[in-house]
RNA sequence: UGGGCUGUCGCCAAGCGGUAAGGCAACGGACUUUGACUCCGUCAUCCCGUGGGUUCGAAUCCCGCCAGCCCAG
């Protein structure tokens, strides 16, 4: 029989995976993974951490009731390398990096992984809305979107490899967060009306400007907010504080609205400009993981997300090295920006995804 | 010091005798398993540089003063 570690946040969505997991007669445990240190409780007093106490008690009750066995796994120095170090590095360059993605890669589908099969699992399911199916011509495992348009995730697991998802479950793909919800209600699960997570869960309070000077000891000096031209507009806070499109908390005033459309982490200018000037048609894309292929030979039609909570734009997507896709769409984009990931569909099939490199306008 | 112009919310800016538009910024909220974007709401209670005057009534007309800008010299 499969035996299936359960990756447990304390929420809703990773508990009704439990309970489905278990539903289906699977050998199963509950794993809450421990990914910040204390350190964390006091940078952050009174908000509540992803894994904080109560959301392991939650995940232990959830756990419990299920008759399921209940583990928590201490990751932090991981997560801190893996995911933490990264998204601080990231701003530090002048990019916009979306930890999630990384803690996926390195942590839930990778270190996490790694530890399960070690204790004899076989697959980690998570409360991921996503799909995996194993193509019955080819035999790769492709990745699709989870059925609930408004919940879908395969965009943040764009990263998983062929013998990552060849071990993934996701119970959940097929649901809506309405009948998960209403799957914990009927059985009785303690967190069936807990609030959705948001915002990055090692930032509770949003601020992660203010996150990244605490965690690096370190200032980040104020620079020049220039126009397009270089004429020097004022001073701004320091470049870790924008990223690309930003419109609020320049807190510079002009006729119209203004947006940030470049970060130069060397000359620490921040570019600002109209609406108009964020708009770019060709994107290209590094770290490239193509999943529903090996290879793209030539290029593809495809709709492809810029930012999560994008909706996919048709474009034509090429492969230009072996790590590398440079995505040309049908229209121009508003701002595409290095650091975030860029995913391409054929429909509901993820093709393969990359991080946003560094280029200007086409 | 002569001549001209200007002075309305943090910034820009409508208003031209009838009881203070709008934009930017800011703040609050919604949305959201990343950052943004977007959307909704709030934002000049007597005060429209200031002191008088005219008028039923003025930010809007008149006078003085103050401040700033431009031109002169």
């Amino acid at each position: 029989m499969e035996r299936v570690l359960i990756a447990m946040s304390g929420g809703v969505d990773s508990s009704v995976s439990a309970l489905l997991v278990k539903q289906a007669g699977l050998d199963a445990i509950g794993v809450t993974l421990s990914l910040q240190k204390n350190c964390q409780e006091e940078l952050f007093p009174g908000e509540k951490t992803c894994c904080s106490v109560d959301d392991v008690n939650d995940a232990r009750r959830v756990c419990a009731r299920l008759g399921l066995p209940f583990y928590v796994f201490n990751f932090q120095d991981d997560f801190q390398a893996h995911v933490i170090d990264p998204f601080v590095s990231a701003y530090q360059n002048g990019q916009t990096p979306n930890p999630c993605i990384d803690c996926n890669k390195h942590i839930k589908f990778g270190k996490l992984l790694r530890r399960a099969q070690e204790i004899g699992c076989t697959a980690v399911a998570t409360g991921h809305y996503a799909r995996v199916e194993q193509d019955k011509a080819t035999g790769r495992y492709l990745l699709k979107t989870g059925l609930d348009p408004q919940k879908d995730q395969s965009y943040m697991l764009y990263s998983l490899t062929q013998e990552q998802l060849s071990r993934v479950r996701f119970p959940l793909g097929s649901l809506t967060k309405g009948e998960v919800r209403q799957l914990a209600e009927e059985n009785g699960l303690i967190n069936a009306h807990k609030r959705d997570s948001q915002d990055i869960c090692f930032v509770p309070d949003g601020d992660y400007a203010r996150f990244i000077e605490e965690y690096t000891h370190a200032s980040f000096p104020p620079g020049d907010f220039v126009s397009p031209t270089g004429q020097v507009y004022g001073r701004h806070k320091g470049i870790i504080h924008y990223t690309i499109g930003q419109r609020k908390g320049l807190g510079i005033s002009f006729p119209q609205p203004m947006y940030v459309t470049k970060i130069d982490p060397l000359s620490r200018q921040v570019t600002l400009a109209p609406h108009e000037a964020l708009f770019a048609r060709t994107v290209t894309a590094h770290t490239v993981n193509l999943i529903a292929a090996a290879s793209l030979p030539t290029p593809v039609r495809a709709q492809v997300k810029l930012r999560y909570r994008h909706a996919p734009q048709p474009a034509t997507v090429q492969q230009t090295g072996p790590d590398q896709l440079t995505v040309v769409f049908d229209e121009p984009q508003r701002a595409p920006t290095p650091g975030q990931a860029l995913v391409a569909y054929d429909g509901d099939i993820v093709i393969g995804g990359g991080i946003i490199g560094k280029e200007g306008n086409p």
